[in-house]
Order: structure tokens, then sequence, then C-alpha cells
DNA sequence: CTCTGTGCAAAGGATTTGCACTACG
DNA sequence: CGTAGTGCAAATCCTTTGCACAGAG
């Protein structure tokens, strides 16, 4: 799937689902795609002011409020002071968290489709995507004593 | 497995990590497991504090933190104010979230094992447990327009 | 034209920190 | 006994809220 289509869906999926396109949020969503990794809400809210001054701090936590109840974006929390946001590229991220020293690895993986599957018609719900993460020690840091 | 094994081990795992076996810590020990879904650490906090008034609120957050980091908790964030926790009984838990109303349904999953050792051997880590969380809308959320 | 979304500034909380004291091992 | 852990209270920081104005549809 390409980037571009990506982005456009989501764009389209907010009007779908009778919310505005606004400059913030367009601005909003093109700083999410644009950084990699985890993002706490201080490194979104620092990376939109780059971007455009004019934006408040509020304005970027409603959005990103909004994007969590459309299931474009994810919050995670990795301790250590506030929420970490994911986009869901496609409905879908995985992980492995490291105790020690909070490294993250992502990685790929698709064998939960047709537990979805299984999951929708069980409990009669409609899955629009799903967060994995693995927990334990990163190859440097399941060599130190102690673990 | 047995809750008081279970109980057991982590008391141990506190003991082999080089940690103090503390009234404090048996305590919000306890008070987590006998917690259900996915407590915030307000609840936490006024749940010990209702169990022992002598405990402190910031020894309940370091506690915390340090269970997380053992793997015997994890954090995990659902919108609105705070952290919430989950205790993880064999080293896995799975839930369902709604983006709607936010409700959470529990169910067992036991087909990641296979990916767990794979990973282990690819990405040369060492794992303790996951985290599987689906995410769409529950049975009565899916039945909404704009859904 | 109407109603949703925005920016600002201030309020409100939750979490963290520093320090003297306690108690585990 | 020594060091890790604790409780308290204050400081800090993140997030939310209220309101008047702007702009999407």
């Amino acid at each position: 799937m390409n980037i571009d289509t990506l982005h456009e869906q989501r764009l389209s999926l907010l009007r779908t689902s009778g919310n505005k396109i606004t400059d913030a949020r367009k601005t909003i969503l093109n700083v999410l795609e644009g950084l990699k990794g985890h993002p706490t809400s201080a490194q979104i809210v620092e990376a939109v002011r780059q971007h455009d001054q004019r934006i408040g701090r509020a304005s970027v936590f409603r959005t990103l409020d909004l994007f969590c109840q459309l299931g474009i974006l994810r919050p995670i929390y990795h301790e250590g002071g506030g929420a970490r946001y994911v986009l869901m590229p496609d409905g879908h991220h995985h992980h492995v968290v490291c105790l020690n020293c909070h490294c993250t690895i992502e990685f790929e993986d698709c064998a939960l489709d047709g537990l979805a599957h299984e999951l929708e018609t069980r409990l009669k719900v409609q899955l629009l995507g799903h967060l994995l993460e693995f927990y334990g020690y990163c190859e440097q840091c399941s060599l130190l004593p102690n673990k």
C-alpha cells in the first residue's frame, strides 16, 4: 500500500466519520506521518509547533484523541512521563520492548488475521486493528547480570 | 497454575532480582492481585490506602515502576488521564478495546508462543511475555450509525 | 449560514523529587 | 550494620477546560 494512499484514506476517514478536514488536522497528520518510532505527546506538540507556529497545544491533544478514536493512532505507555503514540499503518503494529533500557524493536507479523476473524464472530465485535507488544530484555540487556 | 504459587513466584522474583521484600511491596502486590480489570494508578493508590493507611502515594508509584521493570505488571494507556496497569498472570494478556465506549473484553489466546520463540532466536532477545490488544467497536457500538 | 473546530490562557491534577527516617537482610 | 526503601510535602509538568472567534461544508 502506497503512503499517499494511506494519507488520503486517513483524511477521508475523517470526513466520512463526520469530522471536518482542517488545516490544523492536516498538519498534525503530516507531522505524525513524518515522525518515526513512538513519539511522546510532548515530542508531537514540539514537532507541530515547528511546522506551524499558530497551532495551539490544546488542538494537538484534541486531534490526537480524535485520531485515536478513529483507529488511526494508538496510545501506548512505556514508563516515564506521558503517553506515546503509534500510527497504525495498516491497522496493526508489533514491537518488542526492553524492560531494562526501554528500547523498542519493531517487527512485521501477520499471523493474527485468523484470530481477528474468529474474535469478530465469537465476540460480535468489529475490529479495526491490533497492537502486539512483547516485553523482555534486548540482546545487550539480556547479557547483564541479574537478568 | 495456582494463585498462591503465582504470588510466591512474584515475591521470589523480587528477591532474586536484588530487591527487598517490604511490607509496602507485599501490600501493593496483594492489592493488585485483588483488583480486576485495568485499574488506573489513581484506583490503585486509593485501594492501597484503604488497605494500609500508612503507605505513601510515592511508594505506590515507585513500586508500580519496579513491578513493570520486573515484568510482573504492564502499563497501558486507554485515553482519559493516566496510565492503567495490568497484572500479567502467566506473562501474557489479551483484550479487545472499544474505540467508542472504551469498554474492554478480555480473552484467552495462546497462539503466540511459536512466534515468541522465533523472535527470541531471530532478534536475540529474551522475552518474558506479551500484551495483545485488538481495537475496534464492541457489539453495541458497532450497531450505531457512523460506524 | 450554522455548527464544529481553533487558539489562548488559566485551572486542575497526577506524578516526581528531595530528604530524613526506618527496616530488610 | 549498611544500604535500599519509605513517607511526607512541595515542586513540576502534562493535560484539560472555558470561551470568543474563525472557517469548513
